[in-house]
DNA sequence: GTCTATAAGATGATAGAC
DNA sequence: GTCTATCATCTTATAGAC
């Protein structure tokens, strides 16, 4: 009963936690159910109470963390900003997901190729274009507008930041190291100025 | 007979050279022998007439390259040149290695970290190990010679340079768009000066 | 919500004929 | 150098008891 808007409460988000930590370290294809069994503790078979398939598991995992980050990237989009710094935003956020929604930017990076092959994972596809779109509508309002180099090939810029910032998710670990703050910092000053003395 | 240092010529390179296409398109894991097999024309176990194992094929894409790689680089660090020709040499030189060997370094960025799990493919750990201490190496004789930004943080610079770099393997693709000296000139100039105007 | 038991198919690899 | 035939194992998923 409860609130009727959330029908199965938490042993459901727990082994969708468990599933997103192990899909993200091995691969979606490479875990499999009896991993993910292992890691909660049950049998494999016992999984599929909870879920159809490990096709809704990883459904369920990148879908509404998906949706978060791009309402985020509409709202700088939306937003009064000037070019440059609508692009820093942009920056900030993702590598702030990455602290946040490790696993998740990780099963993106590294399955959205393999699961991009079954019809249902279609919308990874879309997401790709849309990711695509926001990032070289805030490079070319920042030619357009002057403060950004009226030489930059807009697609190959994309393409630098794109892999620069989600790549990243190999190798950050959040509490060890620099925050994702700092690292923030560190890209978007090399990125914007370079790092010719 | 012929010239005593080949024994065996063509068939096997030309099945090292389908295994490396479908490794680096799926993931060394998610290509079965019998991929392989289909791609090649022949049965599955036909392939084990070639080689030892699944893992022996994989061993005999990577070590071959990496020892042209890393030869590269060690040319380069030897070398008279300034610390920032030596830093633009370094990415040209990857850039061209994404041209030439794409399927190789497909399989070194994806896979190395499943590979690196069994104790035969040690040397993997020791290369990335190696391939740290080149850029590292080149980053600090660039602060240290004054031609690099003095408040750079090593350590990050590393990495933003190692990832834009390798992971352009996954959109790359030779005779399409940009050669890949137009790439490496475009980030050369992104990476030195910036897209501020 | 988890277990027992098991089906149906895929996978890496082998033995021996051609 | 390739094929036939086959094994042992692993994998996703299901049915029904507890």
């Amino acid at each position: 009963m409860s609130a009727a808007s959330t029908p199965e409460p938490s042993r459901r988000d727990e082994l969708l936690a468990i599933a997103a930590r192990l899909f993200a370290e091995k691969g979606f294809k490479n875990t499999t159910v009896r991993d993910i069994a292992d890691a909660a503790g049950i049998l494999s078979g016992s999984l599929y109470h909870h879920f159809d398939s490990k096709e809704s598991m990883v459904d369920e995992i990148l879908i509404p963390f998906q949706d978060r980050l791009f309402g985020q990237y509409d709202e700088i989009l939306a937003s009064d900003d000037d070019a440059r710094t609508k692009l820093e935003r942009a920056v900030r956020v993702s590598f702030e997901a990455i602290e946040q929604h490790g696993p998740e930017v990780a099963i993106f990076q590294n399955d959205a190729d393999y699961l991009g092959t079954f019809e249902r994972f279609g919308y990874l596809a879309d997401r790709n274009t849309q990711s695509r779109q926001v990032w070289v509508t805030l490079i070319e309002e920042g030619v357009r507008t002057g403060v950004l180099r009226p030489d930059l090939d807009v697609t190959l810029t994309y393409r630098f930041i794109r892999d620069t910032v989600w790549v990243a998710v190999r190798w950050y670990q959040p509490g060890k190291g620099h925050t994702h703050t700092e690292v923030a910092d560190q890209y978007v000053r090399i990125l914007l100025d370079g790092i010719s003395s």
